[in-house]
DNA sequence: AAAACCGGTGCAAAAAATGCATCGCTTAGT
DNA sequence: ACTAAGCGATGCATTTTTTGCACCGGTTTT
């Protein structure tokens, strides 16, 4: 579109971080763009760059304006997907933020559920802690993020927020299936694999481990990766640490899950959320009122 | 601005309502304002004008663009106020849609203080009916309404709520004066003037008339101005109604205010309120806190 | 039936954006 | 200390885009 032209080029001068070089990646002359650039200011009536001897930055009202367009950009688009909706195509495009957690089932399901409905909307899903899954927020990068524990919540409108006791995952033939619920003590006496230290399931057992004067954890492997951690109970007999919303408790994948006591350790919370103040395009809306009923219901 | 350039233009077609009137009005071709609608259409992906044989009407897709387009040059107006702001330079403008019962005192009085600390700050004030200001809040055309009562409060998002019991005014040498608290059923045996029906004070006033099973209001005059009415009753010795926060009850102007009993009638709402879900500029906002308390302490 | 408007279009003129060459400046590399 | 490289800015010719003018085909009004 016409009027997002100078858009375009003030965002290609914030990556590139040079005019020249900016020029260069947008196929122009470096004086067409330097006058694009000072034109643009000028008009603006406030200066957005700083000059450097080795190039451009954004100065604050740059950063301002920087996210005035990506939020221009973003209501744009979400006009565009109104425009079609009233015109009966139901087309549009949903990306999402979430924790590892929501990877193997409960995304997958939603999305294929939701896409039963309208087939004509795509999805973009990616993985993100919760700081990252935050940014992805607030430059208009992603709409929704489904995150345990977010950090700053300047900007994160939360939706919907389930609590999500954790789950001690391990072979069926291992002992401790036998009970229906299981205490810390006995899972650290056992050797366990657990997420790193960024993680909210490790964050809340190193806090439950330290509390209750235990001894710490002692993880046999320690891993980014939760897929990684639910393989490795079937190969030595070790057990692991997930939200259940991770997991597939119907059983039938050769592990058992149970529930931590809640005595133990509290429940982590899964917030969904969406970046503060902001109007959602509408395929982006609608599913995500199909996830606060499906967290609903993975809360009863 | 150069990329709001084709959104005024469209709102110029809009306001004539066919092309031709609308290029008269912009000083330009028609010609080349016919191209500049159908290359932005064209870039758009959907038409957003019903051609029509006497001229252009928006279709169902440009009403969506017309919303998209007020909110997206509130957005850079707002933009340009924050980085005025940041620079130190505290400038802005404050767009107010508002009951009569603010003109005379409450709002002078906290726009003067208001401007106290921020000299360079503007401000539009216009008395609207509670429909009215809700449309303007919907058209961007005010930031902030302070009415009694709204109707549909779809887009009218509520920042603070005060009830305001209504008051009898009347000459100091009224025999009612000498009482603390009216009921209404006196008043009523007075002549009195009273403001005609779509105001808040004479809804509140007729029902409960009706409620208690009294006669109705007899008004030996009517109007739509509270001015009017208030001074009014200086000539004839009548009474007249009005919320207290239209009043200044320190008296000093040959009036008295007595409140009437609120087991008669009950208090009135006044609602202040911007529209649902904007971001307002700083000047606004910070004048709406100012508001907030200001309300409040008129509350207490 | 004619006059008055309407949106759309071909073509030339006017205006705006771009490319090229170059300047003045600061920093990185030697 | 000095050169080379990289940066943003600017004057000028060229290209691209926008505009104005004249006019078409259509519908409504008179």
């Amino acid at each position: 579109m016409r009027h997002l032209r100078d858009f375009e080029f003030i965002e290609a001068v914030i990556r590139a971080g040079s005019i020249r070089r900016a020029a260069e990646d947008m196929n122009i002359t470096a004086s067409a763009l330097n006058r694009r650039i000072n034109r643009f200011e000028e008009e603006f009536g406030y200066e957005i760059f700083e000059r450097l001897p080795r190039g451009v930055r954004l100065n604050p009202a740059g950063e301002l304006m920087l996210h005035h367009i990506r939020s221009q950009r973003s209501d744009f688009v979400r006009l565009q997907s109104q425009v079609a909706d009233l015109s009966g195509v139901r087309r549009g495009h949903v990306s999402i933020a979430c924790s590892q957690a929501l990877l193997p089932y409960f995304l997958p399901n939603e999305i294929a559920r939701y896409r039963q409905d309208h087939p004509g909307v795509t999805f973009n899903v990616n993985a993100r802690d919760r700081f990252e899954a935050e940014r992805e927020l607030s430059t208009f990068s992603s709409d929704i993020a489904l995150v345990f524990e977010p950090h700053h919540l300047v900007d994160f409108e939360i939706v919907m927020a389930v609590a999500q006791p954790i789950y001690v995952l391990m072979r069926a033939d291992n002992p401790l299936a036998a009970q229906a619920e299981l205490r810390l003590r006995e899972c650290l006496a056992q050797p366990h694999v657990a997420p790193s230290a960024q993680y909210a399931v490790r964050v809340l057992l190193d806090a439950a481990a330290k509390k209750t004067n235990m001894e710490r954890l002692r993880p046999i492997a320690e891993s980014e990766s939760f897929d990684f951690m639910r393989h490795y109970v079937l190969q030595e007999n070790a057990i692991a640490f997930q939200f259940p919303i991770g997991l597939n408790l119907s059983g039938a994948h050769g592990y058992v899950a149970r529930p931590l006591s809640l005595r133990d350790v509290p429940p982590g919370n899964l917030l969904l959320g969406q970046l503060r103040g902001r109007t959602l395009p509408v395929a982006s809306a609608r599913f995500m009122v199909q996830l606060t009923q499906a967290m609903q219901a993975h809360d009863l």
